[in-house]
DNA sequence: CTGATTATCAGGTATACCTGACTATTTTGT
DNA sequence: ACAAAATAGTCAGGTATACCTGATAATCAG
């Protein structure tokens, strides 16, 4: 097998080796900071929340792109493991409101903690430039390949 | 929701944004190039018999990083799809020789050729040289995190 | 009071793997 | 030369993840 970073290794293969190297490093600090029972796709919920807590249920499927049920899930899941809870909404007795527990909120400053750290290790590797670089090109990419 | 590609956006995140774009290109790519039968997971097989046909599927296994009961599943599906046959092994009567068919090869050269748009596209946004940048810094990434 | 909306219950599908057990061979050690 | 051990592939069945559809009860809005 070929080195998979070599000159003729397409980008998109390229890029998905980069991301799953942040994400590899990503994992690894979680863990040791003990979060170590959440899952990729609880992601869908908890950063949302994290910029507006005590969405709905349907807005967080709505903001997710899945169906109110797969979000169901998700928050069941989170509900049990103390990350989040329903409240009733008060203006509304059909909906209910999801909002982060302590331990949801700890989680997630946990989770920005280590963002920030691999940012730096980012940093570190390429240089502010360099990085910035890269962030700009990743941007226009996703903004602007077709 | 913010701007998903603002200055606050993770790395990480970016990167896998770009990569699902570009993937989602070159999957669009290939509806429209007749190949809707395969799935990512077949790139296991299809990709390192592109580089040494006639691997055996042990070989095949050991090289994807995955058992032997499951590249035979995809070998399975594949050779229903017409993709590859498995042929006997002359020299070993316990082994199989996986090769790629016509429509396997054709459907490799179509991948490649695919790949190769992409590629150009990706040139025709960026520019040589900030593409070779990002290449560079994403191998970089890949290499030395930690 | 009819129709839409919120959430939930029940059950299903697709993907990408896995383990354990088995047969047919080949290789190894004596 | 030959038994034991290793290897190649397959059969059967299982698990985890990330979704989906359809139906239904409660509630709200016009």
């Amino acid at each position: 097998m070929p080195d998979p970073t070599d000159d003729r290794t397409p980008t998109p293969r390229l890029l998905s080796l980069a991301y799953n190297k942040t994400s590899a490093v990503i994992y690894q600090h979680l863990q040791e900071s003990g979060i170590t029972d959440t899952r990729p796709s609880h992601g869908n919920v908890m950063e949302h929340l994290a910029f507006e807590d005590g969405l709905r249920l349907n807005d967080l499927a709505t903001r997710a792109g899945i169906t109110p049920q797969s979000m169901g899930q998700f928050v069941d899941e989170l509900e049990d493991l103390g990350y989040v809870e329903r409240r009733p909404d008060l203006d509304d007795r059909r909906a209910k409101r999801i909002h982060l527990t302590r331990k949801g909120k700890r989680s997630n400053q946990v989770e920005w903690k280590v963002i920030g750290e691999v940012e730096a290790a980012l940093e570190t590797l390429l240089g502010k430039k360099r990085l910035g670089d890269l962030r700009k090109a990743l941007a226009t990419i996703t903004d602007s390949l077709s």
